[in-house]
DNA sequence: GCGACACTTCGAGCACGGTCGAAACATTGC
DNA sequence: GCAATGTTTCGACCGTGCTCGAAGTGTCGC
């Protein structure tokens, strides 16, 4: 029996797929609560809340509570970088990753990713938005540029509305590797594109499928 | 459900205390065989065997069968580098370990590793003898020194007998991060403080423990 | 060939840990 | 104060996977 750090405390807790996945989802760099986390790793709220219980005990994550909100992020960029180093190896030891079904692919296309859309739909949306200057994108953080408020109120979204969620925020797409659209401005965004019936989502599934026509129309008004 | 490469799957392979002790003792370098490995994991043959299989299938190990020999050994310098990772977050995170028992302490300075002595005093012993010359170590190959065979056939060793193993191997000690010495110079050592009754095993551990006149014999012939 | 050795596979037992619904707790807003 | 919302705790269920003894497979030495 060796001696030395307790390497298999801090791996079977990342080896459990819904930490995992909630870890995964913290490696956009922005703290996340119990609820969103619950959504990512796809189980039910005291599943979650007994994950990342787990989680702080073991101390790869830190808490910060801002009255009933309750922040959960990395607990610092040496933990990141165990996470990327073991990313690495699956990646470079599972290329015999399972073909995605027809769900999978909707899945990759388009999903919602706690209330706002997230998949090559809504990358390649966010990075027209940053190409057109409407936001601006500092690294990881995302603004509202000059010509945002016209923009939006033209969709009938009004960017200047007070809320206590921050208007934009980046949030890491894993199956691109690329930041999309979240906030409440993302949040608004994914709630014109079901009100006009431009897409739909896929019952029992975080997938969202567009139609012909309300693809065209998305398209248009934001990747235009 | 987050995608993408599924780190849980890899994490979970390392987060079993079996397997991270079989892989702990993988990164010294040295492939060992399915039996070395299972004494260090601490648990039976076909425990250990099943573990192997797992790591294999995940590709974190290479196998290399030599006659009735399969000496596993890690898939490379990225699966090392996860380790290291993990390992770094584990010493982080995990000052709180156990104050070492007794036993623990009587394992620290010395115990039996497969064959050879392992512990504070076999790191030691081999610091002594290559500063003595009487052993070679470049890097992490160790050689036999001029002096050698003079050296330990006046305890009655002969260093030329023809082995099928090596004569010398260096092996981690993962109690203190330094080498001490394996192969069957280090098993024949081990048979005359056996022998000579400068020590015996303590029973059910891999625990050794010197009396005093023995350990004053042992430190005059090897750390003298 | 045969025995000895190194290792793997099989089968069954068992425990740990993940899972969720319901309920308790905490904080905010009215 | 009370209702609404976000989160944790409790309790019970259930499955995965770790474990070992015994038997089977393959390789070496004589």
């Amino acid at each position: 029996m060796r001696e030395g750090p307790d390497i298999a405390r801090i791996a079977s807790l990342v080896g459990d797929p819904a930490r995992a996945n909630m870890l995964s989802a913290l490696m956009g760099g922005t703290a996340l609560t119990a609820s969103e986390l619950a959504l990512e790793a796809g189980v039910s709220l005291p599943t979650a809340s007994s994950h990342l219980s787990k989680l702080m005990e073991g101390g790869l994550l830190t808490l910060a509570s801002q009255g009933r909100h309750r922040y959960y992020g990395l607990a610092g960029p040496q933990v990141a970088g165990m996470i990327e180093a073991i990313t690495g190896v699956a990646e470079a030891v599972g290329p015999k990753r399972v073909r995605p079904g027809p769900r999978d692919a909707a899945m990759r296309v388009a999903r919602v990713c706690y209330d706002h859309l997230a998949g090559e739909q809504a990358v390649a949306m966010l990075d027209r938005l940053v190409d057109r200057k409407v936001l601006l994108r500092d690294d990881k953080e995302i603004r509202l540029g000059h010509s945002a408020a016209a923009h939006f109120s033209a969709l009938g979204i009004d960017v200047e509305a007070k809320a206590r969620r921050p208007v934009c925020r980046a949030c890491l797409d894993w199956s691109v590797r690329r930041s999309h659209l979240a906030g409440t401005l993302g949040a608004a965004i994914l709630d014109k594109i079901l009100a006009e019936k431009w897409a739909r989502r896929e019952k029992d599934s975080r997938a969202v499928v567009f139609s012909p026509g309300g693809r065209r129309q998305f398209e248009r008004v934001f990747l235009g």
